[in-house]
DNA sequence: CAGCAGAATGAAGTTCGTTCATTTTTGAAG
DNA sequence: CTTCAAAAATGAACGAACTTCATTCTGCTG
């Protein structure tokens, strides 16, 4: 890697990284363009040569951290606990569990409110994508959990899978939308397994 | 009721109106609040004394649309149908039928972005008022075909209908979204409920 | 009819995100 | 080593429309 690529990547980073710290510490609002590429040390001019808007920024942030979980995810998935409910909370809390690592929740609710307005842009595109992922990752488990015979074979992991997911979409909404802590979204997202598990249990 | 009363009610109502138009043929950012007002026949500062904010107009009307297809809503759960699949279909068709009436994609899109990247302002509290009392729509009229034998006795109607009206809501807004026709979200709402049917009705 | 409170008016301000002409830096060729 | 084209960085200026608020008007009451 030559010099100019290796300089590319360093004010990539440098970008993000002061993006993150002060969207974290500021709010997405409050923060402006200058600051960020001051804290960066680059213009605000080059910013834009890195990312399209100032949402797409944050968008690009989000993704990152929707990608490590998705890494993390994989692990239960190879190898889950026999039970629907602890294989579950086990998946769902390592998604939960790093939301607010890096991130605020005044950052999750911006980035879900642009791909939302504006699903047409790359960036948004791209977390969707990451989104029907971690989709699959639910449904894999699920399939998993059957094919192992914890589940009952009517089930279809698929259409199941697909509910489930979108129900902790749901309630990970709810939770950035409301002051309520991490305890009380695990705690409300096992009743509603523990719930689900009554029925699709062998 | 004054003529004070009355010109209140009557700009109010024209303000809805017009601002209901432009936004759904020209789509809300295209539309400039002094356009609104002209429509309206009032001026620009008049429509900030009826609504705080552009935003907040926007989630007003979208709201009304709530309300009404919850009042529509009323009757399926009174009256289901016996079977859990077509009793989920008639309220849910009533809910997803309606929603292009009077209001375009981009009207959707805009006010969820709203009320999720600002959860304290009024129109977003009343807004997701509106959205607990649909979900709670879905959870009566689960208890309504438990009551009456046709769901197992297992099952928790609050639980599962909250993750059954979470699907619902994140189906919508993927039709939001996407340039899917309705037919597509009410097929694949559909297939995903033959899927739950099997595992929760008796 | 007088006077007041409530409501309408509309022109001006403000604030950043974004653009783009210019300058600087890089890397390869001669 | 010098030259030069392409890539990238710079930062000053722009722009656009939402919102504000001092002023004006109007309905109501005593």
């Amino acid at each position: 890697m030559g010099l100019r690529a290796r300089q590319k990547a360093d004010r990539n980073a440098r970008i993000i990284q002061a993006a993150t710290a002060l969207f974290r510490d500021s709010g997405f609002d409050a923060v402006r363009m200058e600051t960020i590429a001051a804290v960066a040390e680059v213009s605000a001019g080059t910013v834009y040569n890195y990312f399209p808007t100032k949402g797409d920024l944050l968008v690009a942030i989000v993704s990152h951290e929707v990608e490590e979980v998705l890494e993390a995810g994989e692990a239960t998935i190879k190898d889950p606990p026999p039970h629907v409910i602890a294989a579950l909370s086990q998946l769902v809390h390592g998604y939960f569990d790093h939301s607010l690592n890096y991130l605020s929740k005044d950052m999750w609710r911006t980035a879900m409110a642009m791909t939302i307005q504006m699903p047409d842009t790359a960036s948004s595109q791209h977390y969707v994508a990451l989104d029907a992922r971690l989709r699959g990752q639910v449904v894999a488990l699920l399939a998993a959990l059957q094919a192992r015979g914890h589940l009952r074979a009517v089930l279809d992991p698929v259409a199941v899978g697909a509910v489930v997911f979108h129900n902790l979409d749901a309630m990970f909404r709810i939770f950035v939308t409301t002051d309520q802590p991490l305890a009380a979204l695990r705690d409300a997202v096992d009743a509603q397994h523990r719930a689900l598990a009554v029925l699709i249990a062998h």
